[in-house]
DNA sequence: TTGAAAGCGCTAACAC
DNA sequence: GTGTTAGCGCTTTCAA
């Protein structure tokens, strides 16, 4: 491919006058413009600024505007303001494609979240995260690659996204005990950093959020409001987050000295209806809690919806929290339990940069604490 | 850098024994092991299987693979299957950045959605919309690159990613007025795709759905179910969404020979309590709709709750529907207007490949039908 | 039908 | 301090 100083040799002007030509600007006269519009076409020219254009604009070898472009301080500082004159004046922007050839990294960062097509699985926070996730990539030169997912926890997209060279590492969310993508990942050696745990089977970074203290907000809140008899909606037993989101239920109430009557407990599936069925059974046990503490905000939901429909009033007569802080907790007045996103995306992507550069830190699982979100649902004080 | 061959060749092993002895097949002595391990570490030998390693492990030259790998026919069948074999047997897969250096291509598309920081321009159908799009992009080859884009419309990480060379092109989503994302990209002559329409002042491909037939539906299904006196709740004029959606409810009325009293329609901003309040108006008027038909499903939800505090029964007192099918419309049993997301993202996808290959297809404003999800806000028959 | 070799745009070891 | 040049892994023209 012709560069832009042969265009230039062949119409016998100077490189400068050659770019203003082609770019159509006013000072080239017009004689001028079709003599190396003509030369352009005659050497089958393509516009396209490269380091070479540069290097001719500017009267020096690749070698220098590359290190000017790096920031490589072997460059006489003369040197170096003629060549970023020539980057300006070229409006020159270094191909990031031959970069990572030449590097062998993509500057990519890949990104699933489950199923979308499961209407329970829904991920209301997925704008909130994903924006979070790409600032904080792109603070690091770094860009976010989101693909499909059509199985949970299936490494076949994983698989592919690694053989062609198009990520550098990967963020995982929603992982599940003994998620085999982390066992794929880890025995190929590809970085990768996860936001919440698995098991103790291995060793990888991870940030996570406290889901025990996340209950243990809301319970001791509901204590603070004056109720002593909580109840609690969750996932039934063997989902990790609502196991510990469960336990950290049954540690604040007895820490708090309160006994829990089992019939105040209701296992739900993530469904409004479900957790309904399940507020009725909780609210027919005598003598009926005061407060349910819900492990999701779709249950709060659900227990709303019930509560409204016996004519009980929410917050009065029962008090409610849930947990996420999604969108909907927002409205429908729900106190609620906020993970910090921007904090997680930050400390996520900090750990990934780390083992892409081969690095771990000795602190590399981190536990966050959720914050409790109070409204309307719990905001009442209770009179003994 | 030193290829497989080079290690083979010092090692006096042929290729497949020397990649065998690397990776640990069993199948290799422990002598011959150590002696391509020596030559690997004498050459500093990085495992790396590239074409050229494919070549001479199947005894061909780089180009016949290429050809292999490209699907040309021009290649014989048994040095094809000899190549094949080859590239399973190493587990070969070309590298996406040098043939994307080649090419002058990426495949990435790059796509943002409106501001996130800002709470109430939340998007709940992100992780549908993103998933849809993800998967249609990929059966084409491509991958999507989400960049952040903090003031709505603003075109610097737009221009980044192109100068960059990151992407082939853009899919845009909540395009706006005379968008300059648009009139940037048009000029720049950036391949682009959009969901939604702009106005008539430039030509490009969209894909939108029809909004005006979105309220339609909802009011010819609500006197359908024997409504008559039926209020709307939208967006203030200047906004194109929602003028539109007024537009179709104004028509809809007409076109049934419905009047329709001024003081049925109130102007909120996408706010529950803005909403709430116009609806205390909208019901105060005299005689007061039956039914309201809202702008979107944020608004429903303000409706609602201020008929549900005076206690009016939603659905039979007074009917209600939303619009854009959030999961919140679903969770509170309201009816409301559903768009195709997996047509629009098949669509928005087709036409973006048709631009990045020079083509314009003559149909490249497209607009599809939003469908009507009855729920129980309006689902009763109305005793007339 | 296959191979040799140039080159995509960039970096960096080495030479001066 | 700066320039020459050899690649990164791939595609593709041209020659055989």
């Amino acid at each position: 491919m012709a560069t832009l100083k042969d265009v230039a040799e062949r119409a016998s002007v100077s490189v400068p006058t050659a770019y203003h030509a082609l770019i159509g600007t006013a000072e080239v006269d017009a004689q001028t413009r079709n003599m190396v519009a003509e030369a352009a076409k005659a050497l089958d020219y393509q516009f396209n600024i490269t380091i070479r254009d540069v290097a001719a604009y500017a009267g020096v070898s690749v070698t220098t505007v590359s290190y000017v472009i790096n920031n490589n301080s072997l460059i006489k500082p003369a040197t170096r303001q003629r060549v970023r004159d020539a980057i300006r004046d070229l409006d020159y922007h270094p191909n990031t494609t031959a970069r990572n050839l030449k590097a062998n990294e993509t500057r990519m960062i890949g990104y699933a979240w489950h199923v979308a097509e499961d209407p329970i699985r829904r991920n209301p926070l997925l704008d909130l995260f994903l924006f979070e996730l790409a600032q904080c990539a792109e603070a690091h030169g770094y860009h976010i690659l989101t693909f499909t997912q059509s199985t949970h926890g299936g490494i076949k997209p994983y698989e592919m996204l690694i053989n062609t060279n198009r990520v550098d590492g990967f963020v995982l969310s929603d992982v599940g005990y003994d998620d085999p993508r982390i066992e794929y990942l880890t025995e190929r050696k590809v970085p990768f950093a996860t936001y919440g745990k698995a098991n103790g089977k291995w060793d990888f970074p991870y940030v996570d959020v406290d889901g025990k203290r996340g209950s243990q907000l809301a319970v001791e809140h509901l204590i603070t409001r004056g109720h002593e008899r909580i109840g609690l909606i969750s996932w039934p037993p063997g989902f990790r987050i609502g196991d510990i989101r469960t336990k950290g239920y049954r540690e604040a109430m007895q820490q708090a000295g309160l006994p829990v009557d089992e019939n105040w407990i209701g296992y739900s599936a993530n469904t409004m209806d479900h957790a309904a069925d399940v507020t009725q059974k909780i609210l027919a046990s005598k003598p009926r809690p005061t407060a349910i503490v819900c492990a999701n905000d779709i249950m709060a939901f659900g227990a709303k919806r019930y509560i409204d429909s016996i004519g009980l009033e929410i917050g009065i007569d029962v008090a409610l929290t849930g947990y996420d802080d999604t969108p909907v907790a927002e409205m429908i007045g729900l106190t609620s339990i906020r993970q910090p996103i921007a904090a997680i995306t930050n400390i996520v992507i900090d750990l990934l940069m780390a083992e892409i550069n081969h690095l771990r830190p000795a602190e590399h699982n981190i536990m966050l604490d959720p914050s409790l979100i109070i409204r309307e649902s719990s905001a009442t004080f209770r009179r003994r």
